[in-house]
DNA sequence: TGTCTGCTTAGACAGACGTCAAGACAGGCG
DNA sequence: CGCCTGTCTTGACGTCTGTCTAAGCAGACA
């Protein structure tokens, strides 16, 4: 096997580098936007969006989910639903230690996120 | 009272400083969750994402609906309704003139998100 | 071993979403 | 003035999403 295939995901996810250019520089090509949107589908609801920060803000690295549930209004079966997604998503990881399971962010994803985003700095009137 | 109402918004979108620390650093709070989350999901479909980045990265910083149209196997209406939720996010920016209706984008916003899912540059394997 | 706690899965239901076809409106041009 | 082009709005339809209750499963502890 040979180290790159053609059948491989187009942008990859969990590279460290911004897999590509930011939105504003060059228009997206609609693979790219196609694996980018769930991503950021999954960050569009309050909920998630809080429990992502919830975990990735979390000292230690990790989060108990006996942790995040009380935070919220809701059931512990709809915060479980709501995990799943951001899993699926590829934005946290899932470990079960004991009784417990605990979650952890992966900056990767939230990386290119960032990166797909930035604008530059202001549009500088320029000289 | 105090110069600060409670009825203000509690997060400016259209400031051009970040609103509010990365996600990662600091739990954010529900109300700039309920204030964020819509915009990344106006972002989360590939569609609506693909047709900011042509806005985005449009030159003259404005382009033409007629332009955005063709690109998609998508009905005009359908095209504008995915321009509209855009708008309503506070993304784009609309205007007619004359026979045709260009769309710009609002930096402010995307510079807003990019800052919220930003992320230390890396790990850096501790020494 | 039995029971208890903590998390997930399964099923159901109201509401929101993505898409299209048809109609309405604005502006340009013969 | 009337028609034509281009875009938006409205209404409808099927699908997806967020939430709940009820049930299942895994591990800890007496």
């Amino acid at each position: 096997m040979s180290k790159q295939q053609a059948s491989l995901p187009v942008v990859d996810l969990n590279a460290d580098a911004p897999c590509c250019p930011p939105l504003a520089q060059r228009r997206i090509p609609a693979e790219t936007a196609a694996v980018l949107a769930p991503a950021l589908k999954a960050l569009g609801d309050p909920v998630r969006l809080q429990l992502m920060s919830m975990i990735a803000s979390a000292e230690g690295g990790e989060v108990c989910v006996c942790d995040l549930t009380p935070a919220f209004d809701l059931t512990g079966p709809t915060i479980s639903h709501h995990l799943k997604t951001l899993r699926e998503s590829g934005l946290v990881d899932a470990e079960r230690r004991g009784t417990w399971v605990y979650y952890r962010a992966r900056p990767q994803i939230l990386r290119q996120l960032a990166a797909l985003l930035s604008v530059e700095p202001a549009p500088a009137a320029q000289p």
